[in-house]
DNA sequence: CAAATTTTTGACTGGTTAATAAAATTCTTG
DNA sequence: CAAGAATTTTATTAACCAGTCAAAAATTTG
C-alpha cells in the first residue's frame, strides 16, 4: 500500500553529486565521528550548502548508513577471499597482506570503522553487522579445520583473527601517532610492516613437525 | 608580573566535585571523542548543571585537557618500566602483560587516548606527546642493544612496540565488537589474550641458538 | 524552443551548544 | 553564631546545529 510512487532511476547530476558528497563526509566523519561532524562542514568539505546537501541525503544519520553500509562491504572483501587452500599458512600470509593493504588505500574507511566501534556500534547495528558475524564465524570454523587437521599450530583462532586486525589496522587508525613518533620510518612504513607481521604469524601459526 | 593572586590550595569540596567531573568527563569523552561530547551532557552525568560544571573548569577545553594529561601519564607507567635486565623476553612479556592488564582496567582511559590519535592529536600536541616521545625513543634504543648482544632475535624495533600497541589495547578499543562477535569468549577474553599475546611474542623474539 | 522536471539558492525555524553574570545559598572559621 | 568566603542556582547570551520551505535557476525532454 505504501511506496505507490516508486524509486526513479538516478540522474547524472544525482550520482555526481552524492559521490562528492560521500567523499566529503567519509573525511568528515572519520575524523570526528557521526556527533563531532556537523553536515554543515561537511556540506563544506563538498563545496556546497547544506540544503544542497539535504537535497541528496534527507539527514544525517541516512548519509553515515550509507558510508557505514560501503566501509562494511569493503572491510568484508579481505575476509571472504580467506578459503580452504593447500597450504593454509600462505592463505594467512596473503589474508595479512590483504589487510595491510587495506590500511595503506582506505585509512579513512579503517578510521570511521574504529570510530563506530569505538562508540559502542550506535548506528546500523544489525544491518552492518550481521554480514560481518556470519562470514566472521564461517572463516573461525575454518581455522578450527586446519588446527584438527594439524595443517596449523594450535592457537585461539578468535584472538588470532582479532589480533591480526588489530596489528594492520593500527598502521590506519594511529597513523597520527606513527608519524609524530617515527616520521623517519613513513616512507617504507607498510612494507616493513608487512615484513614485520608475515613471518610473525607464520613463525607462530607453523606446526611443530611431529 | 603576571600571577599576582596566587592559586590557593583546593577545598575538600574542590577535590571531591573535580574528581566526580572528571570521571563522568572521562566517560563521556571516551565514547563521544572532544567535539561528540557536550559539557552539558558530562555535567548531567556527573549529576550537577553546567555552570556549576564551568565554576570547576573554566572551559570544555580545559576539561579534555586535564584527562588527556592524566591518560599520558597512566599509559606511561608500564613503559617506564620496561628495563635492561637478564633476560629481555621476560622483561618484554612483563610489559605485555602490564598493558593488557592496563586495557582491562582502563578501557576508558584507552578508547580516549585512541581517539585523540585517530582525530590528528589536535589537543595538546607537545605538552602532552613529548615526554611519550621521550620515553618511547630510549625504550627502542634498549630493545636495539639487545639486538646487538643478540639477545634478542633481529625485528625491527619500531613495528614491534608497534604491534605490542595494536594487540593489547584492541581489546579495550574494540570491545564492542569482540562481545558482539563473541560473547562467550568474555569471561576468559583477558587471561585468553595473554596466553594468546604472550608466547607469539616470545616465538618471535627468541633468538636463533648460534 | 517551450513545457515539465530537476537542481540550487536564500531565508528561516526551533533546539542545542559553550559560556557568562549575578543573585541566592551553603559552608568555613574566628 | 556571625562575617566572610566558597559554592550553587537561575536567567541569559550569541553562535551553531539539523532540518524546512518556497522561489529562482538550470536542465531535460517532447
Amino acid at each position: 500500500m505504501t511506496n505507490l510512487a516508486p524509486p526513479k532511476k538516478p540522474t547524472r547530476i544525482q550520482r555526481e553529486r552524492r559521490e562528492e558528497i560521500l567523499t566529503a563526509a567519509l573525511e568528515v566523519f572519520s575524523q570526528f565521528g557521526f556527533r563531532g561532524a556537523s553536515i554543515n562542514q561537511i556540506a563544506e568539505a563538498a563545496g556546497m550548502s547544506t540544503p544542497k546537501l539535504l537535497y541528496y541525503f534527507k539527514d544525517k544519520d541516512l548519509l553515515y548508513r550509507e558510508i557505514l553500509q560501503r566501509t562494511i562491504q569493503l572491510w568484508l572483501g579481505p575476509l571472504q577471499m580467506l578459503t580452504d587452500t593447500d597450504d593454509p599458512l600462505d592463505e594467512i600470509s596473503a589474508y595479512i597482506s590483504r589487510k595491510i593493504e587495506m590500511s595503506r588505500k582506505f585509512p579513512r574507511h579503517s578510521r570511521l570503522f574504529a570510530g563506530e566501534i569505538m562508540q559502542g556500534i550506535p548506528h546500523a547495528r544489525n544491518e552492518v553487522f550481521d554480514p560481518l558475524s556470519s562470514i566472521f564465524h564461517s572463516k573461525i570454523a575454518l581455522l578450527e579445520t586446519w588446527i584438527d587437521e594439524g595443517r596449523l599450530a594450535p592457537v585461539d583462532p578468535y584472538h588470532l583473527m582479532y589480533s591480526i586486525w588489530a596489528t594492520t589496522q593500527h598502521y590506519a587508525d594511529f597513523s597520527a601517532q606513527i608519524e609524530g613518533l617515527s616520521p623517519q620510518k613513513v616512507p617504507t612504513l607498510y612494507p616493513d610492516a608487512e615484513a614485520f607481521l608475515v613471518p610473525m604469524y607464520r613463525k607462530m601459526l607453523t606446526p611443530e613437525a611431529p
